[in-house]
Formats: C-alpha cells, structure tokens, sequence
DNA sequence: TCTGGGGTCCTAGGACCC
DNA sequence: TCTGGGGTCCTAGGACCC
C-alpha cells in the first residue's frame, strides 16, 4: 500500500551560523564561524557598533561547529580545529555557539512543518525527514509550502530533498544548497546519483570509502556495477547486501516519528593534558561533576540508567571506554559517581588525559504516575 | 599550529542458561 | 569421552552522524 512514498528530507542552511546572523544582520555577507570554547560574545562599543573577535585570535582545543557559505568558500569545514582554521581565515568573525538559541529555532521550524505535515522524524537540531506521501498535493508546491512555512516561523532559508525513500532523500537535499528543491524519481537514479561519490551515501564515512577506494570504488555508479558476490567476498554479508542495495538507490526504512534515548552522556575535553596523580584534585572535580551532570539529564528527562559508563582519551588521542552494568537502574549523582569510580579503577592511567566522559546507557523510563506522584503525595501534609 | 560533544548502531568474544 | 547448538546479556571498541 506504501509502495509510493514520497520522502523529503529537510536540510536548515548553515544553521547556527543563519541563527547568529539573524541577530547580529551586519555580518550578513561576511565569513563567521561558529565554535569553541571560551569565545566571548561581541562587546558594544561607544558608538553602538559591536566588536568582534577574529579567528586569528582563538586560542585552543576548539573546533568550527558551522560557518557561513562564504567562510566556508575559504576552505574550512566544521569539525576543523580553529587553530587550523585560523590558517586558511584568519579574517573570519569568530562568534561562541548559542544553544540555546539554536534550540528555540529548532522547535520552531519544526513546528512549521508539522502544520503542514505530521509524520516527522528528528534527526538532529537542524534536519528532519518527512513522510509526504499521503498528502495529496503537487511535490513541488508541497516542498514551497513548507520552505515558506519555515521562513516563516524563523527567518531562515533550507534546503530539501524529495524522492521516494529516506536514502536518495538525504543526498538530494545536499544537490541544491542553501534555499533549494530537489525532487529525484527511481528513474533518475543512474542519470543524477551514479555520478555521485560514494560518501555522499549516508552510512559510507571515511574508512568505508578508503576501503572502496581500494578496490578501484569511487562513485556510485561504480559501486552499483560492482557485482555483489565482490562486496559480500570483501565487506560480508551484510554490509555487502546493504552496499549493493543503496548503490541502487534503494532503502525501505520507515520515516520513525518516536522514539526513545538509548544513553545520555557528558563528556569534557581539558584546556591541558591532565596527570591523574599530579591533577588528581582536579580530576576528581571534574568527574564528580560530569557525575552530577548525567543524574541531572536523566532526572530531566525521566529515566535511570542500568549501564554507567567512562570514557579516557589519552594525549596521543587513543580512547577506551569502561562500563558496569548495575542489578538496578540508578540516577543519583552520587551512585553514579560510585559506579563511575569503580569503572575508571579498570582503566590504565600511565598517560596524560585529554579528555573525561561519563555514560548512562540500559535507560529505564520512570514511571511518573508510580514514583513522582507517589513522592509528591508523601511531602503534603494531608 | 591536530582533532568538540552528543548520540546511534554494529561487531565480536565470553559468560551463562537451556 | 568428546562435544551439541541457540539465545541473551555483558563488555570493549569502532564507524558514523549531526
């Protein structure tokens, strides 16, 4: 019955970068990164303008989060390092990330598109996929209607990508960026995604496509004609059946409208290296800290957790994770500290720490109807 | 001039149970 | 005496995504 859907994804353009310009429209037309850490926000000066800080100024471990198109027309991509960055754009405006702004937007165009179409899935602040195909309206008035409705309620532009599943969807939205539609049917499959590469394929990452690479694999195309006997003898049986089939630009994922957090973690990167006996004291805080944060986002959120877990990463940036699962779920800060502890007693410590994360995984959702109301009732005095 | 923070999913081995 | 499978949970690591 579902054997023609139609699928957009939905792309916001440069999202943090477009959120800082609607509040700060000087920059309109300039390079501005968005990232790292202790970046402060523009100072007013005596005559009303706003001084801003310059890329070449950063100092530190951050990275660009996003950039404007025309920063990133000099080279850099979120996920560089600023100081790296700072090298290619030292001229960039340099502005903190607001989340909380972002967020707010977020909820926004969002809620935009839900008047417009209800079966959403969240894929993140600044992209959602949705299922369009009980809508009976022409596709490219339908994909109008909602990139009106989201400037709309936010001021900003996106970009979206319509065919008939979640897959081509994706890649499309990317093909006409910022403020674009792309609408791909099967048939244009070989015409407009074969000549594509093959990481444009959400799922094939850089080692994916390092090993396809190798095999002489650089495009779609070449993925597609590559018989699936090869994939299977050289990536396994899965990831061999799923490469041939997204190769062909095929994919029956359902658009997912709920769905519940598996883990809630909190992880922090040290300004230095840290000792874990010269720095133990500090350390310690730390930890403690990420500790009380988790049981606060698991509080929030309404869950307790089964699963604790630690993440290291050392100064030559090599990782490991320890975790315990626990007889019942949890989360106290101080029971997760606990078990945290006993975790990171399991870890070897003969190298400097870059990096500290705390996990709460096995989440368990509280029941507020039992334990909430319950606990309310007993503090009233009658 | 190295490389954030929050997630999901997959794999693989071992324990343990039937 | 040598030796079954299957299923599930736990743990560690890694790829990938936003």
């Amino acid at each position: 019955m579902n054997s023609h859907r139609r699928i957009a994804h939905l792309d916001m353009d440069a999202f943090f970068a477009s959120v800082e310009l609607l509040r700060y429209p000087e920059l309109r037309g300039q390079a501005v990164v968005v990232g790292g850490r202790n970046v402060h926000q523009p100072v007013e000066q005596g005559d009303g303008s706003k001084r801003f800080s310059h890329l070449r100024d950063y100092v530190g471990r951050g990275v660009m989060t996003t950039s404007t198109y025309e920063a990133r027309a000099l080279g850099v991509f979120s996920g560089m390092g600023l100081m790296k960055s700072a090298i290619l754009a030292p001229d960039a405006i340099l502005l903190p990330a607001n989340f909380e702004a972002y967020r707010e937007c977020s909820r926004r165009f969002k809620a935009a598109v839900a008047t417009i179409a209800p079966l959403i899935e969240d894929r993140g602040i600044d992209e959602i996929y949705i299922d369009l195909s009980d809508i009976p309206e022409e596709t490219y008035a339908l994909a109008k209607r909602i990139k009106q409705a989201v400037v709309d309620a936010t001021g900003l532009t996106c970009s979206i990508g319509i065919s008939p599943n979640k897959l081509l969807s994706k890649i499309c939205s990317d093909l006409d960026k910022p403020n674009g539609i792309t609408i791909l049917g099967m048939d244009e499959v070989a015409s407009r995604i074969w000549p594509l590469p093959a990481k444009k394929i959400n799922g094939i990452g850089p080692k994916a496509s390092e090993r396809l690479a190798q095999h002489g694999i650089n495009s779609i195309g070449e993925l597609a004609a590559t018989p699936l006997a090869f994939l299977v003898s050289k990536f396994g049986r899965t990831t061999g059946v799923w490469l041939n089939r997204v190769a062909h630009g095929v994919d029956e994922r359902p658009v997912v409208t709920e769905s519940e957090p598996k883990s809630i973690s909190r992880e922090s990167t040290f300004e230095r290296d840290l000792h874990a006996k010269l720095d133990k004291a500090e350390l310690s805080a730390i930890f403690t800290s990420l500790c009380l944060r988790v049981a606060e986002d698991l509080k929030r959120k309404g869950y307790t957790s089964k699963t604790i877990g630690i993440k290291l990463r050392y100064s030559d940036f090599h990782a490991v994770t320890r975790d315990v699962t626990l007889p019942t779920g949890i989360a106290d800060g101080m029971a997760i500290r606990k078990a945290a502890g006993e975790c990171l007693k399991r870890v070897p410590l003969n190298q400097r720490i870059r990096l500290l994360g705390v996990r709460a995984g096995g989440l368990l959702p509280i029941n507020e109807i039992e334990s909430g109301c319950v606990t309310a009732q007993a503090a009233l005095p009658f």
